[in-house]
DNA sequence: TGGGCTATCATTAGGGA
DNA sequence: TTCCCTAATGATAGCCC
């Protein structure tokens, strides 16, 4: 797995693979009745939601229903419990991003969501 | 696609969907450098995580930016522009913490974050 | 819940429109 | 971005631990 760096390959494997995705959390949601909320930011930074039975639901349940065991959906919480390997990735990926995104320009986002389901 | 009506095949089912879900969210991060965040319940409301670079980023993202039109995540579909991203967004966050501190001891979740790859 | 294993079925890349 | 097509790759169900 790397990374396509031809541009209208790599949105095209976007794209393709978006609706993949959706496809299979809408077949979890389906298959075992649970409940899902998948966002995702286009190589444009497009946003895209799905989610079941509503991802607004969801996401507001993970900002603020958590028990005394967990602190919450906080930067700190997350840093804290990924592991070496995955930082690393992650940092290398967030410099490619930022490439991109110093090529476009920052104050013309077009921000909208897609709500799938519900 | 019906759901599974045995528990505990559902729940099998559920297990393995799951990680197959991560694993495509995970390659559609690599393959072509994009946010993503997931979230979902299992059939007994245990929550799992995937984000990259940062579930949280996003989440709170997408709580925050908005503007006067729409109150934030609706049901409808959102459809609008955003300028001067960066303030509002670090005004949203402080707005956010302080509610999250509110909001502690509140509800009994547990709640934790389970990143696949790595 | 998750890991291993395998036959079978589903999805993806790539090319073209 | 999406749809069609096909070969090749990858994921899932079912069973055991």
């Amino acid at each position: 797995m790397k990374r396509v760096e031809h541009e209208a390959k790599r949105e095209v494997t976007f794209s393709k693979r978006k609706k993949g995705l959706f496809n299979k959390a809408s077949e979890l949601c389906e298959l075992c009745g649970v409940e899902v909320a998948l966002i995702l930011f286009s190589p444009h930074l497009k946003p895209f939601t799905f989610g079941h039975p509503d991802a607004n639901k969801i996401l507001q349940r993970c900002l603020t229903e958590r028990d005394d065991h967990s602190p919450g959906l906080t930067r700190r919480n997350v840093f804290h419990r990924i592991n070496g390997v995955r930082e690393k990735h992650n940092e290398s990926l967030k410099r490619l991003e930022e490439e991109e995104k110093k090529s476009k320009n920052k104050k013309k986002w077009y921000f909208y969501w897609r709500v799938l389901v519900g």
